[in-house]
DNA sequence: TCTTCACCTGAGAGCGCACTCAATCTCAAG
DNA sequence: CTTGAGATTGAGTGCGCTCTCAGGTGAAGA
């Protein structure tokens, strides 16, 4: 009774006392739960009643060790309170307890070192494989999973190898339909507010906003392409920034919903009304962005596409069941009421 | 080579190469892995100069099969996409990390099917202990970890015993001065919008509600207490069903954030404005209730308060720390936009 | 009746690590 | 030079479980 201190409470579970309680060799236990086939359905149902009347619960930690597979999903995003994230968590997490898996969340916000102690968790972990949904890679996180050691999921850009797959969203699309949905309203005036441009996704779709510009004859205005952070105070912060220049852009892209909301803000505090002085297109189409005010004309990329993609890209790398995933995720314009004809000035 | 299929890559990396390569024996390499001071700090050199030749991370299954200790938390909430719990977690988080803790999260989403396997899947887990904030649990939970067995935290309502400790919101002095304010304002046609009732604190906030009406000699109507769900689309649907009431109140309270903003949107719709025509307050005051338009009245619960007050809970059970932690949870009023003098009808 | 074979079951090995305990080593004092 | 205390070290055990493999059982065929 060494390292029990608190004593007499649970009599520490094991496999051994089910099979003892149930009169039969650990062995049949184990394959039991794990629904081998071979067993005899009497011994089976006398096993779990056992199970059932001790109230046992495979310790996990054991399987794991053993079997060399932890049943364990990393999933890595940048920053869990942008709302996008938790849909796609949730996404992701439903899916994967579906099949049997669980997840292990690390959230980076961007930091380097909470990023590279989470690469080391989930390593630590043995984690059977990872999705790296951070939009943005600083190399390091590629670096890490760059071994091939455990099945891997990137967006955007990833390590050339047979057990990672590289997720591909065609921001192009969407932000081309928003750029053009604008000029079909009348907009020439148009600003960008990117998310950190150390990120490659920000990095993209700022400059497929510019190339769509560039496509319908516009000239992108260097001053009109600010750079946020992905965030509610970004996205005000730069709007303030946009508002103390000399002439005034007609509309504002933004890299992200949260971008979007924090210029709505912005706005607001400017007394400029939206769509009337100013149309405003967001980017990720998150659940509330139906529901701000106005609600808010913004690119969808379903984090729903994204997560089922992800889990399957990795189930398939875990237990080649040749489900083959989509690995381009497409994006479109969802317009609701933020974008109007630029009003005369 | 059974059971290692992919072939060749990683060498099966353990504690015994690591000791080999170092030229000690793998209670050393243990010894220093865990800091034990009597090691000598030249073979503590080599061991560390080995582990990084090696590239090795030390199995965190196996330490915690031998030690009984996982090093994992728990930390089980109700909806992950409600933003309130995100910056929860990310707070929990890090504070758990900073300490050597990991978590393992559970979204239940109110699905006792969901709970079920949450709470089974955090026991199979070997979790050191659990958080659970879900803010209203059904019996189930706590039932399930009744038998003290794992240290745990609750909200509001918990178990009594010894290794469990219940954190106390004091919902009260928030929705107090939330109606105070109103009052003070000349509302006195105040309506409530709570959540599912049958979460224990959605029920307390709506019965502290009708407390403080009736101190300060106000009637609650009946016709004016809907039940929400904690959902923007819940929000909604609960102002729409008060617009189509014969009689509108002159001011509406919500049991959180995300009902206020489903409540702003309503009453977007409804061409009414706010604070105008309504006055609105929140609760919770997430992150994004500074930017709603107008920007949300509404009283804050510090999530920075309960993580920190969960955690420091949970580490006191788990290594008696005795660093006593705040078991009551305050809340505030925090005046912004949405309330204002009612205007005459 | 005896062998053959398919089918189940249980004994036992060992996953990677922490921890105990006895062995070894160091060094000062006798 | 010997001895003992104290400091380090390494062999070995076992955490709870899965999986292999050999042994045992019973039905079918010779």
């Amino acid at each position: 009774m060494r390292r029990s201190p608190k004593a007499g409470k649970a009599p520490k579970m094991d496999i051994r006392n089910v099979a003892s309680h149930a009169g039969v060799s650990i062995a049949t236990v184990s394959r039991t739960i794990n629904h081998v086939a071979s067993v005899d359905p009497v011994l089976a149902a006398r096993v779990w009643k056992a199970i059932e009347d001790l109230n046992y619960f495979p310790n996990s930690q054991a399987r794991a060790l053993v079997s060399g597979r932890s049943k364990l999903l990393g999933l890595i995003v940048s920053e869990i309170t942008n709302p996008f994230f938790p849909e796609l968590i949730q996404e992701f997490e439903s899916i994967a307890v579906e099949h049997g898996y669980e997840i292990l969340i690390g959230s980076t916000n961007y930091d380097p070192k909470r990023m590279e102690s989470c690469v080391r968790r989930m390593l630590e972990r043995k984690v059977d494989g990872v999705a790296i949904m951070t939009f943005g890679i600083e190399e390091l996180l590629l670096k890490r999973f760059a071994t091939g050691d455990i099945p891997t999921v990137f967006i955007d850009i990833g390590p050339e190898h047979r057990r990672s797959t590289t997720l591909i969203v065609d921001y192009r699309q969407g932000i081309n339909e928003g750029v053009q949905h604008l000029a079909v309203l009348g907009h020439q005036k148009i600003a960008f507010i990117s998310g950190p441009l150390k990120l490659r996704s920000a990095e993209t779709r700022q400059a497929a906003f510019i190339d769509c510009l560039k496509a319908i004859g516009l000239t992108p205005c260097a001053s009109w392409l600010l750079e946020g952070d992905h965030t509610l105070d970004g996205g005000r912060d730069a709007m303030h920034r946009l508002l103390r220049l000399p002439g005034l852009p007609t509309a504002v892209m933004c890299s992200n919903d949260m971008t979007a909301i924090g210029v709505l803000h912005a706005l607001f505090e400017a007394k400029l009304r939206v769509p009337e002085d100013l149309s405003l297109i967001g980017f990720d189409d998150v659940h509330i962005a139906e529901y701000t005010i106005p609600p808010l004309t913004t690119v969808r990329m379903s984090c729903h596409d994204l997560a089922r993609s992800a889990v399957f890209a990795l189930l398939d790398h875990l237990e080649s069941t040749s489900r083959v995933p989509a690995h381009l995720i497409p994006t479109r314009l969802i317009v609701r009421q933020t974008t109007a004809t630029p009003s005369p000035r």
